[in-house]
RNA sequence: GGGCGCAUAGCUCAGCGGGAGAGCGCCCGCUUCACACGCGGGAGGUCCCUGGUUCGAUCCCAGGUGCGCCCACCA
């Protein structure tokens, strides 16, 4: 073993061994109690970034915990088909041989999907491997696979033969690059300037005119009223008049409605509901006609009369030079406002009138509602639990079709005489009419709408399986706070509707990982840290430390010095371990605590055991780090192996057999964290049949629990020695512990003993006040209140010492 | 416009009613036979501001300021 650590290889070693060994893999075992995590399916053409690599450290954390307490683990592997993201990067593919999806046509184009993803695809799971997760990689599922199709066609028609599914024009996003649908959670907001345009809609009476203001005058020719607020003064007049509308020239009415703003512009709004959601909103309420003018691809149609073809751009100029011949462009200035971009191609969306499948979600939503307010299913931090709870509670119907080629295209079919025919496999005529003529629904679902069914279509739902009985319902979900309700919600309603039963109990929100200089981490910003770089110079569990360690809030900035702190630990580990095998000849581990820091180091291994069961159950993983790291540090290296130390040397067999039965502990409790240095050192243990990974967690041990006060007077002795040079009176035991960590000559000389008789001083007179008060007796709990006598005590024991 | 979170040492963050902490960085001293990626010592802080509750507030409450994130239909 060499006095420094080096991850590289090692890592690789065991991450081989264990996967070949089979000691990742889950099989039904009906004697067994399960544990399951259904892991966050990546997109199948992603790369690891630190948001996985985070949420992997903490899966896999308590997946290792749990393998270790007996559990039958199923840590569940996969890919997300992703279909608008991987249809995207195909398409980006293709532009290069310059070519469009529409060019090759829709079979051909899927078929390219899948040799694109043959080539480039499933990359990430290698990377999975790197970092230790302990998935049952002989399991991975894709949620293309032909079992995985069967159980989302399931899924559809069992909401479609409930009657939750359903078919009707809506506005929505529109992606004119991708040419499909999106729902608002695909979409991304950003700032940008535009021209915002005052123009004059002359009232058809002749009376005067409206001044409206718009940043899209192309949008104009579909406008089929004004809108003013019924309160605003300036306006009463005109409501129930009518305007004519520039360019169209059509007249429209003036209506009056509460959503418009008195404030923004000039008071007065132009009603487009074919191309703007609120429009849609009030054109609806007052029965207004739907006009469109702008087609899927984002330029005019034929609508538009003689601006047919034309860009939105260029009838924007063809308007504005016609206002401005008729002297009714009053002014343009700049507006910084937020617009709607395509989260995938930043393109701009169009909101467009379309006919589109929805999934309504009052029925479907209500027993994942009353799960949630019962706490059956649990989300942590308690704040994102009200989060989801309300987002269930207010969720609109779900738009479940996009207009893209690769995904699951919709079980329906229609015959010429338009039934619709709705069934899991291609069907042979019309459910209607008996008609052969059948064609298939070309809309796909939403990525969301198959992912809803990770837990239990991977189990090989819709079958009842083996793998099913054994491993649904699962334990735990972990993803980051914008997936909640993309996925979890989902999940959680599919599984109550679909199993009758939830998928898991706890979902933890784990934190955003942002870039050091606290902005987000984003691969086009160069902001971007890739994890693998840091397995690659630190090591995974270095890694996995880290990262740990940033979990607790909910945002944190990467720190490098996290990462850096893990390396030192599983270096220290090491060199600790080097000291102890090196010296404990023949022995065996067995607890033999003679001496008090025997007892000692036992009796915080076993405390520590019980708080990071408490850490683990509750989530708490930075908080358990830094145990593990207190533990290692403090505990087993500056107190425990320096004061055994001399007795190793001297060939003590009782410190010897006590210090591998330690040791064999301390790696046990730090396996879940930093996995690979353990397994390492364990192996070098004398006559080790397991391996760590599957070796029994510490069971309470009453043994182990004898904590001894002396240690701790010891380390106070040492204290007081180091402030002051003064000795303090120590028993035959704790002085030969004493003698082995306190090294006196190198510190005699650093005291000052008069500054800490002042201190002392103080202490006590602070601590007299308090006891002295009566209000502070009588109120502040027992317990505060002892703990102030003891530390009077000690002050007072203390001061006797060092005044002699 | 709503919702959530954060503000503590130069940096990243713990602590959260009675002594202000860790890691990194910095300064000083140590090639001590596990580890110089180490060991020992040290400097460094109006715990964002203002009020309130309390015998006592970094911690609880209210307001303010600054920052971050999420959501939302501002033409």
């Amino acid at each position: 073993m060499e006095p420094l650590y080096k991850p590289q290889g090692i890592e690789e070693l065991w991450q081989q061994t264990w996967e070949e060994e089979g000691l990742y893999a889950a099989d039904p075992d009906p004697s067994r109690e399960s544990f399951v995590i259904a892991h966050p399916p990546p997109n199948v053409t992603g790369d690891l970034h630190m948001g996985h690599a985070l949420q992997l450290s903490l899966a896999d954390a308590l997946v290792r915990w749990q393998r270790m307490k007996g559990r039958n683990v199923l840590f569940q592997p996969g890919f997300d088909h992703a279909g608008i993201a991987t249809q995207n990067a195909v398409e980006q593919h293709l532009a290069l041989e310059g070519k469009t999806r529409q060019d090759l046509g829709r079979e051909a184009f899927v078929e390219r999907v899948w040799e694109w993803l043959h080539e480039y695809g499933g990359k990430i799971m290698l990377q999975f491997r790197r970092i230790g997760a302990s998935l049952d990689y002989r399991r991975e599922r894709f949620t293309m696979d032909d079992a995985y199709v069967r159980a989302v066609m399931r899924f559809f028609v069992h909401l479609y033969r409930k009657g939750w599914i359903y078919r009707a024009n809506r506005i929505i996003n529109w992606c004119p690059f991708h040419q499909t649908s999106l729902s608002d959670l695909e979409v991304v907001h950003e700032q940008r300037d535009d021209a915002l345009t005052y123009a004059r809609y002359p009232l058809a009476d002749g009376s005067g005119h409206v001044t409206i203001a718009t940043v899209r005058p192309a949008t104009m020719l579909a406008d089929v009223a004004v809108a003013v607020h019924p309160e605003d003064e300036r306006y009463r007049e005109l409501i129930g008049k009518e305007a004519i509308v520039p360019f169209a020239e059509r007249r429209v009415p003036i209506v009056a409605d509460a959503r418009v703003e008195m404030g923004f512009g000039t008071g007065a709004l132009k009603v487009t509901p074919g191309h703007d959601p609120m429009d849609y909103e009030i054109g609806r309420d007052h029965d207004l006609p739907e006009l469109t003018v702008i087609g899927p691809d984002g330029r005019m149609n034929d609508e538009a009369g003689e601006l047919v073809g034309l860009t939105q751009a260029e009838a924007d100029e063809r308007v504005l030079a016609w206002l401005k011949e008729r002297g009714q462009l009053e002014k343009r200035e700049t507006h910084r406002h937020s617009v709607a971009l395509c989260a995938r191609c930043e393109r701009r969306i169009e909101p467009l009138i379309s006919l589109q499948w929805w999934c309504r979600m009052d029925e479907l939503a209500r027993p994942a509602i009353e799960a949630l307010r019962e706490g059956r299913v649990r989300f942590h931090p308690e704040s994102q639990h009200r989060f989801a709870l309300r987002s269930l509670e207010e969720a609109p119907d779900w738009n479940i079709s996009r207009q893209i080629w690769w995904g699951h295209q919709l079980p329906v079919w229609t015959c010429p005489d338009g039934h619709i025919t709705v069934e899991e496999t291609d069907p042979d005529a019309c459910a209607e009419c008996g008609s052969t003529e059948l064609a298939r629904e070309q809309d796909v679902l939403d990525t969301w709408f198959s992912a809803a069914l990770w837990p239990f279509a991977t189990l090989g739902w819709p079958e009842d399986t083996p793998d099913l009985r054994a491993f649904y319902p699962g334990d735990m979900n972990t993803t980051a706070r914008d997936i909640i309700r993309l996925w979890e919600n989902r999940m959680i309603f599919a599984g109550l509707e679909l199993m009758g039963d939830l998928p898991f109990r706890d979902v933890v929100i784990h934190s955003t990982v942002n870039a050091a200089d606290g902005g987000r981490m984003s691969k086009s910003l160069g902001t971007g840290l890739d994890p693998m770089e840091t397995i690659l110079h630190q090591g995974a569990d270095a890694t996995r430390y880290g990262l740990l360690k940033m979990s607790s809030a909910q945002d944190v900035r990467f720190s490098y010095g996290a990462i850096e702190e893990g390396r030192k630990l599983t270096n220290k580990l090491w060199n600790v371990s080097r000291l102890i095998l090196a010296n404990v000849g023949g022995a065996r581990p067995e607890a033999r605590p003679r001496a008090l820091e025997e007892r000692w180091i036992l009796a915080r291994l076993e405390a520590t055991r019980e708080e990071l069961e408490r850490d683990l159950a509750s989530f708490d993983f930075a908080r358990c780090v830094d145990r593990l790291y207190h533990l290692t540090f403090d505990d087993f290296c500056d107190w425990y192996a320096e004061a055994i130390k001399p007795r190793l040397y001297d060939g003590d067999e009782d410190a010897r057999a006590t210090a591998l039965a330690a040791l064999e502990r301390l790696l046990k409790l730090l396996h879940p964290v930093t996995p690979h240095v353990t397994e390492e050192i364990w192996t070098n243990l004398p006559a080790r049949s397991t391996r760590l990974i599957v070796a029994p967690w510490p069971e309470p041990d009453a043994a182990y629990a004898d904590a001894p006060a002396g240690l701790d007077r010891v380390q106070e002795a040492a204290e007081i020695f180091r402030r002051s040079g003064v000795r303090v009176p120590l028993e035959d035991e704790e002085r030969r512990i004493f003698e082995a960590v306190a090294k006196p000559e190198r510190v005699a000389s650093n005291g000052d003993a008069d500054a800490e008789i002042e201190r002392l001083r103080g202490e006590i007179v602070r601590a007299q006040q308090m006891l002295a008060n009566e209000r502070f007796v009588q109120n502040a709990p027992a317990k505060v209140v002892e703990a102030e006598r003891d530390k009077l005590a000690r002050y007072r024991r203390e001061l006797d010492a060092l005044s002699g």
